[in-house]
RNA sequence: GGCCCGUUGGUCAAGUGGUUAAGACACGGCCCUUUCACGGCUGUAACAUGGGUUCGAGUCCCGUACGGGUCACCA
């Protein structure tokens, strides 16, 4: 049981210092929620707010439970999103290998130093034979805690199953978080955790521990459910003699007051929102705001592109407290999000879901798109908004009749049959051309605008509520198809 | 149950002993308007609770209630 001096100085030696270093260690065992991409963005923002290095390190220390393209999920989330990291699996780095199935051996090195150290013990019993359901552990009960150097010798060549588990001293142990503060506790409340497993390879606590300080971390940032298992890092970090990093522990992102969002309750993933038509710059700046406020001037400020947040970023400004989410609010981010691009990119994004329902090539996407981006808040709304440019509704007739518009059918009736005229004579079919027609119809029968458009719109859409105006609906329907759907409102009013 | 943490309008939140307790979303009203929206204006609505400390407490201390986390050879 010799040690080898040489391997932890040459460990050592490759930790990169003097620079903010944080780390997005994920498991590969699913989606991206919601809660693990804000971890992401404040872990990253941390970094880049600092002039720092961001990580990306994969967590795959439980063989059971790995999914096929789960990493490809992690990379394309994180790259879709802007969340570049400059060490990796993919990229490389100084401190390579950024897998934990790749490090195998480097935990078990770090166990026995540990074990020499007197900091941990081996420990040959069965699986969970202390504390049953009763409260404090009972450290006494582990009978190989204090088994003597030979007995180990002893148990280890027999070749005896094994743990290694981490000594707890007697005493408090107290550690500071950057959002929580100062948190002590008693030593009694804490276990004798297993640091290396049957199998040799290391439990997520002691694999993050080892892994955060090899690899330079100064921000550990992570959800709140480590809390209170920060104290037994500390002590691991203490009995190493190694520097203790900078705890951020994150709130969870809720569902509602009782329950965290998860995939078992059936809340989106990074993917599924973008898939019910939310943008990815909108998903993130409302992720950001959901546990952090800005500090100071921009206390008000809630529009933040990702270069603003990694100025705007602070952790001081990051809460407590759980926050729901809230997809009322993020509607309004997508919304805020969809009208301040410029149009074309709008008609870009929009296309695909324009032409889901509207098939004909004559009518022109842009031309929709263009009415539709101060309409719409999420993209999977645009099929239905504009599902009667194909086919005209079966509408009810009495659609015409709006009391706001004075219209009724006999009002509307005498509309649709002054219009249909004065549309057949319009030369220049163009937004502009059908407006000023429409309108000097208007002014010559002296009715109000409205009185004349609410039933060309109608009977030009077929629907109560439409994208664009009787103008721009004319305008894109042309003026052959426009004309005879005035003809089918007549018909319609007629009978 | 033990230990740890949290609690400002329905939701996100500002606030770090002295404020008429911001702002945003949602909701209501009004205006604009060829519909719906957008935009503009406006309204309803909050410091969990009981004790302290203090001239003064949302801000500090203690208790209570409620909520969450954790107590794996899972991460």
């Amino acid at each position: 049981m010799t040690l080898d001096r040489q391997y932890f100085q040459e460990m050592e030696a490759k930790i990169p210092r003097g620079k903010v270093r944080t780390r997005f260690a994920p498991s590969p065992t699913g989606y991206m929620h919601v809660g693990n991409l804000r971890t992401a963005l404040y872990t990253w923002l941390i970094a880049r707010s600092q002039g720092g290095t961001f990580i990306l390190r994969i967590e795959d220390t439980d063989q059971g439970r790995l999914v096929d393209g789960a990493v490809d999920v992690i990379y394309r989330t994180m790259a879709e999103c802007g969340l570049t990291h400059d060490e990796g699996p993919d990229v490389g780095g100084p401190v390579a290998p950024y897998i934990q199935s790749q490090r195998r051996d480097t935990y078990g090195h770090y166990a026995r130093l540990l074990v020499e150290l007197g900091h941990a013990y081996y420990c040959f019993c069965e699986k969970t034979e202390s504390e049953e359901d009763s409260g404090e552990f009972d450290r006494a009960a582990d009978p190989c805690r204090d088994l003597s150097a030979q007995e180990v010798e002893a148990k280890l060549a027999q070749g005896l199953p094994y743990v290694i588990r981490q000594r707890i001293p007697e005493g408090t142990t107290t550690f500071h978080d950057a959002i929580f503060g100062d948190i002590t506790v008693d030593n009694s409340t804490l276990d004798d955790q297993v640091l290396l497993k049957r199998d040799g390879l290391p439990t997520y606590n002691f694999a993050n521990v080892i892994d955060d300080h090899l690899m330079g971390i100064t921000h550990v940032v992570r959800g709140s459910e480590y809390l209170s298992s920060a104290p037994k890092y500390n002590l691991l970090y203490q009995a190493f003699g190694w520097e203790v990093p900078t705890y951020v522990h994150c709130s969870p992102v809720m569902r509602d007051a009782q329950n965290k969002m998860s995939k078992r309750h059936g809340d989106p993933s990074y993917e599924e929102l973008k898939a019910q038509g939310y943008l990815t710059e909108a998903i993130l700046n409302y992720v950001a705001l959901l546990g952090w406020s800005p500090k100071g001037e921009q206390s008000e400020q809630e529009i933040f592109s990702l270069q603003e947040l990694v100025k705007a970023f602070d952790i001081t400004g990051i809460s407590k407290s759980p926050a729901i989410f809230d997809r009322a609010k993020l509607d309004h981010f997508n919304a805020v999000y969809l009208r301040s691009m410029e149009p074309q990119d709008f008609a870009r994004v929009a296309a695909p879901y324009i032409r889901q329902s509207v098939k004909d090539p004559r009518y022109d996407a842009a031309a929709i798109a263009a009415v539709l981006q101060a309409r719409c808040e999420k993209l999977t709304e645009i099929p239905e908004k504009v599902d009667f440019f194909d086919t005209l509704p079966d509408y009810d007739v009495a659609f015409f009749t709006n009391k706001k518009s004075k219209t009724d059918a006999q009002v509307s009736l005498a509309m649709l049959q002054a219009a249909i005229p004065v549309l057949e004579n319009l030369a220049d079919w163009s937004n502009d051309g059908i407006h000023d027609a429409l309108m000097g119809l208007a002014q010559q029968l002296e009715v109000k605008n409205a009185t004349l458009m609410w039933p060309v719109r109608i009977a030009a859409a077929g629907k109560l509520v439409t994208p664009g105006g009787a103008v721009e609906i004319c305008g894109i329907l042309g003026k052959e198809e426009t004309l005879r759907r005035l003809r089918m409102g007549v018909e319609k009013l007629q009978a």
